[in-house]
DNA sequence: AGGGTGGCTATTG
DNA sequence: CCAATAGCCACCC
C-alpha cells in the first residue's frame, strides 16, 4: 500500500460526502485503511491543491468544530460552506448525530 | 537518531 | 464545559 494509494482513496471518500451532511477526520482515517491517521487526513486536506472541487469543509473534528483557525473577520470560512448547504451550525458546532455521514448506515438527515 | 509540534481522539476528573 | 493524559503519526528541525 503505498501512501498515493491512501491519498487516492482519501480523495474518493471525500467526493463521495453528499451536501449537507459532515465527516471526523478519523472517520475518513478509518475509511481509506488508516485507524490512526486522522491526524494524516488533516494534513492531506491541507494539502489540497487549490482549484479542487473536493469538499474538504465537509469534514470536522470528533467534537462536531472546525478545527482551522478564524479568519481575519473573526468568523470561519468552514461553518459558513457549511450553513450555506443547509448544515445547522450553533455556537460553532455541528449536530454529528443529525449531520455525520456514514456511507454504510444511517439515510437522509434528520 | 531524538525532540517538539500539530487542522486528532478517547477517557477522566 | 474545560483541562489533563495518553496514544497515534507525519513533519520539521
Amino acid at each position: 500500500m503505498s501512501s498515493d494509494d491512501f491519498e487516492r482513496q482519501l480523495y474518493a471518500w471525500l467526493a463521495e460526502i453528499p451536501a449537507g451532511r459532515v465527516v471526523t477526520y478519523g472517520q475518513l482515517a478509518r475509511l481509506v485503511g488508516r485507524p490512526n491517521g486522522a491526524r494524516w487526513v488533516g494534513r492531506q486536506l491541507g494539502r489540497l491543491p487549490a482549484g479542487s472541487r473536493l469538499p474538504w469543509h465537509r469534514v470536522l473534528n470528533a467534537s462536531g468544530r472546525s478545527s482551522l483557525p478564524l479568519d481575519a473577520a473573526g468568523s470561519n470560512r468552514q461553518l459558513r460552506r457549511l450553513q450555506r448547504e443547509g448544515v445547522l451550525v450553533l455556537h460553532g458546532r455541528v449536530s454529528l448525530a443529525r449531520f455525520r455521514w456514514d456511507p454504510f448506515g444511517n439515510g437522509p438527515a434528520v
